[in-house]
DNA sequence: TGGCATAAAGTTACCGTTAACGCAACGATC
DNA sequence: GATCGTTGCGTTAACGGTAACTTTATGCCA
């Protein structure tokens, strides 16, 4: 479908030379009165502010970033919106920017690596002056694109592995080795993995190796994992842990990928008569808002997100004013709660 | 602050005229193979294509859009991006407007005045092709701003009150009403209130406004409010809902602005010792996603905010292609779990 | 074979803003 | 009183792309 602007006539918003005419001067002094209001007299300056004001005048970015040479746009890529997993990063992301004048445009994902291309390549047309991107995997081409659009590119939320400019985040295999140690510090021994994995989600694969990992390190069995490619929700949760525990019974302790996921599997534990945390144990992954308010209440591991937020605004402005790459490690934390100590 | 693009020198990134030029036809020809490329012989379109992947070109939008009459931006202004409460939203809108072709740009005011007017400015200096903004209540500056514009604009989440264009959204004072009379059918008398309310947040006022009218229609006595202006959340809900019960005892149901926020008066509820539903039913808002899971279950309001969000596209691209402008009324339902009934 | 429609490419002007440069008026300097 | 640096503004030329128009090549028909 074509979309085209009504009637080209009808549109009449006011530009400089409509203030420049009504006040009687150059477009170039209007212009400068905006840009550089010193180099303009003051009582000039008050008849182009009045004008402008009274004609309800917005500049024209388009033409402005066109002409100038900077830009004020930061592309922010995410790869979901839902269950804040990271809208966080972005709210904190958007009003540390926006302290310098930098405005957020944002594209979503959804974990499809199509979408990301697209999407990215949408973004770099609008000239930005920087990058964010969720993760450090992406496919070769949108690297290619975002290395050849010579900008900050800030990678977020990961750092294990190979970074294009600058990263802020964290390593998750390390997130999935503590969860396992935790667990096993709490003399769980048959480990299961459960939650919604996309394709592209290669942080909960990490997530997920570190567990393994840690698992092999102990001695213990195999991890049983059981996961499914659709979106992360409670009724998810509970359909893994229902079927996961049909098949495998011996299991005594449940990682998930998410703490949405988790609250299912809780929900699934109740209605199987399973005790949480003396017959499983359950941990989560994100540190939900209401982690802390199911019963039995939610171990999982909070990501910092405000910091990354901010962090990778540091990083935005810091790489503009050609600082050298580099990268920002954030901390997390392993929330216990009762879900796991018995 | 002030930011530049470090050297104007070093940055090479390919234009319409460098793929020109290695193919050795004119300018325009590239641009058509873009626009139309039916007018371009499918060999020369065959080499340009491969000229344009291999130096990675991505067109200039600033360009584009200054040049031509159509702009594929759609402005989105947000009161906030916390606890999922427009993040479905955002999510479901922008995969949307994605089959048009047209691009988010986020702006996120915080339920902040100032902050609204200065956003809006903002995303007008893009020249969008539509604005999609949460509730129908801003400041005379930003609906004049809107309006002068000249192009679509959608107001989101709310439809009870004067609209600038177009609507999608639902009465909050209806939710509040049903709120109310739920409780009241269920037996409850004294009535409160607990929340984050901001000052800008006249959706939970207008829920606020149903509730007292419900409960004053009813013959029951004055609604106990108790709220604060910091954002939800639980431990906020916890605070308040101790600190309600310590003033008035007598109190028998709360109605919660947030799910968020119920999640911690449930909390409070269970440290004091106070039964519910049996002695006190608590109502939410917003049906999160955790809802389901705390435990007693919680009675939520859930507005359909996919369906937000693809009404708003569908108003966005109706209105472009010239559309009369209307009001879409969108459903909400109250979801009764335990902690309410009794 | 001339005339004419059509296809495929080139030319030119313009979108709104900014940067570089130019120039007049004026006060300070020696 | 000629020189010079400021201040304050105007002029001009981009920025990269698109649209309207023009030109050239090609095919078809009488």
């Amino acid at each position: 479908m074509t979309i085209e602007l009504s009637d080209k006539v009808a549109r009449n918003v006011p530009t400089l030379a409509s203030i420049a005419e009504r006040v009687g001067v150059s477009v170039n002094t209007v212009s400068r009165a905006l840009r550089a209001p010193h180099t303009v007299r003051i009582e000039l300056r008050r008849q182009i502010n009045a004008a402008m004001e009274e004609l309800n005048y917005v500049p024209n970015r388009l033409a402005g970033g066109l002409s100038g040479t900077r830009s004020d746009i930061v592309g922010v890529v995410v790869t979901s919106l839902y269950y804040s997993e990271f809208a966080n990063i972005i709210d904190t992301l958007q009003s540390a920017l926006l302290e310098h004048d930098l405005q957020v445009m944002l594209a979503n994902t959804r974990y499809n690596a199509d979408q990301e291309l697209r999407l990215v390549r949408s973004i770099l047309s609008w000239r930005p002056a920087a990058v964010a991107i969720i993760g450090v995997d992406h496919p070769p081409k949108v690297v290619e694109l975002l290395k050849a659009a010579d900008i900050p590119i800030i990678e977020m939320w990961d750092t294990g592995g190979e970074v294009i400019d600058t990263a802020v985040g964290f390593d998750h295999a390390r997130v999935g080795a503590a969860q396992a140690n935790h667990l096993i510090g709490q003399g769980y021994r048959r480990l299961a993995f459960v939650g919604s994995v996309r394709e592209n989600d290669k942080r909960a694969q990490k997530r997920l190796s570190g567990l393994e990992a840690a698992a092999a390190t102990a001695g213990l069995p195999d991890i049983v994992k059981h996961t499914a490619q659709q979106g992360g929700s409670p009724e998810l949760g509970e359909r893994l842990a229902t079927e996961l525990l049909e098949r495998h019974p011996e299991i005594d302790a449940i990682a998930c990928n998410s703490d949405v996921v988790a609250f299912g599997v809780l929900r699934a534990l109740r209605k199987l008569g399973r005790r949480v945390p003396q017959d499983i144990g359950v941990v989560g992954f994100g540190d939900n808002e209401a982690a802390s308010c199911v019963s039995p209440s939610l171990t999982t591991v909070r990501p910092d997100r405000e910091r990354i937020g901010k962090l990778t605004a540091e990083a935005i402005v810091a790489r503009i004013n050609d600082a050298k790459s580099y990268t920002a490690p954030v901390e997390w934390e392993l929330i216990v709660r009762e879900s796991t100590v018995r």
